[in-house]
DNA sequence: GCCATAGTTAGCAATATGGCTAAGCATGAT
DNA sequence: ATCATGCTTAGCCATATTGCTAACTATGGC
């Protein structure tokens, strides 16, 4: 059941800033309030909290609000499908890789002349 | 040989196009010219070169021009930092979710008591 | 030389991104 | 009730991104 969109391009581009990717290893250690986040990026809440929203729709982290007081946390299974396209690729290119090598060597043996 | 900046958000930039990853799984097949890599993609040319710098600046790929052809390859090591830094990021997230359930259950207990 | 091919460069337009301030709203403490 | 806290919304600005066309360079074939 895949209730977040695994589109690799939200979620691709979720992790390519760094401030969301501190986001992410903070709230690794524990959930987080919106402010507590903000405080080590140095930016202001509703610059924090586009991040967020960003990292979010990525399905990257689950928010939930008791009071006034909004607690974000990462959604550990959410770096799967970026994993998984990783490994294929990988694989692919790998297997690629033994083929190139045959044919490298033989444009360097044509290029002799 | 200018080694390529490994940088994580460059990286995960060029992944987070699907042009850009559909470019990437072409190139898996076998190198290509950039003519060739324009057509699948119904994109100008100019366009197309865009999207290779990107990856070219990710290093995820290498160029080399021939006479008027310019080819183009993939480089498989250029994944492994986004690998390295999903698999640090599921070890670490993943611990945290231990210690939330040691957590979890110890609340529990003593609410028994 | 002439011309088609392959790529490149320059520049335009629309939209997205990432930062901000200012003002608003809801909640908890006094 | 009042006020501080915590978040939210609206809107502004600068820059980046992604597409395009048009014009240019460079190479290879005839």
């Amino acid at each position: 059941m895949a209730k977040h969109d695994p589109d690799l391009s939200l979620l691709f581009h979720a992790l390519a800033d760094p401030t969301r990717r501190s986001i992410l290893t903070r709230l690794a250690e524990t959930p987080a309030r919106v402010t507590d986040l903000a405080g080590p990026t140095g930016l202001r809440l509703p610059t924090v909290m586009r991040h967020l929203s960003v990292l979010e729709e990525a399905g990257l982290i689950t928010t939930s609000k008791d009071g006034r007081i909004r607690t974000c946390a990462i959604v550990p299974e959410a770096l799967d499908p970026a994993r998984t396209w990783l490994d294929e690729q990988r694989a692919i290119w790998e297997a690629r890789l033994d083929r190139l090598d045959a044919f490298v060597m033989n444009v360097m043996k044509e290029g002799e002349e």
